[in-house]
DNA sequence: GCTTGACCCTGTAACGATTACAGGGTTTAG
DNA sequence: CTAAACCCTGTAATCGTTACAGGGTCAAGC
């Protein structure tokens, strides 16, 4: 069991960058490692394991603020877990939501592309489509909300 | 037919906020309008659709690049409008990719959801399951890609 | 020895779209 | 006369990641 890996090797292992590491401990998530003789961060297992946890929280989506929280409950096993729920289902809906949402967009685009093949511009349904105004949503912020 | 609203006006009836506009406008999306005798902005119906047209694509989702290739087009009534579809049509392939991805990630993220109520985060099964390194995609930048 | 390339370091800026400021001016209603 | 509600410009923040610039260290090969 190695216990001296460069940021290098660890990215390599964990398909993580190594300016996204080096982010991640500016950030707090993972705390400062010991440094080599040139100054080079050296990594152990728990760090890898650690960098591995981010990685699969963001491949699920969810937000470095959040995985920063879940991270603290893996710090202090003793804590009432039910946090960890509350992200995950706040999480899974948010998904829900945004599945629902996009389905809703690409209906409407399904709707109007190959309607203008080979036509000019002028009688293009695509473009006449969006001077329409019945976007799905016309509230302020209601674009296609952020993953 | 009014043909003179200041930039609040703007944003109200287009659900666009002044900021955006103003954006909108340094990208080239928008010519630069009239100014009134104090240097605020002065806005035509034209403007106000090709205000409708951007933000109608934007709650598409589509980036606002795009939004202008089509306005260009647009501008251009003669031009052919393959270009349209093309773009629409890579859109709606990215939608239904991200569509299939985020499914994907529910699906996980379901599996674990309100199996740690009330317990220690020690025994917690949606942090035990981060720690395992099965990522849906562990490859460098496959993290949930954006919009 | 001396260069080339592969690492590592720090700090800063870019990406995209939007929002939020700071710091100022003008108008309007009370 | 003053406070609120507008408008202006320019800059910085947001989020996570990537890409630089400008520097240091170390190995292999000439």
């Amino acid at each position: 069991m190695k216990s001296a890996y460069r940021i290098g090797e660890v990215a390599t292992r964990t398909g993580c960058s190594p300016e996204s590491i080096r982010h991640y401990e500016k950030l707090g998530l993972l705390a400062p490692p010991q440094r080599g003789e040139q100054g080079y961060r050296r990594y152990n297992q728990a760090a890898l394991e650690r960098i591995g946890f981010i990685r699969h929280g963001r491949s699920l989506g969810l937000d470095l603020h959040s995985i920063q929280e879940l991270l603290a409950l893996s710090d202090n096993p003793d804590t009432d877990c039910t946090a960890a729920d509350d992200i995950a289902s706040r999480h899974l809906q948010h998904l829900e939501e945004r599945i629902t949402a996009l389905q809703a967009l690409a209906d409407e685009l399904r709707q109007v592309v190959h309607q203008c093949r080979g036509g000019k511009a002028a009688n293009c349904r695509i473009i006449k489509t969006l001077y329409d105004h019945q976007p799905t949503c016309s509230k302020r912020g209601c674009g296609e909300m952020n993953a």
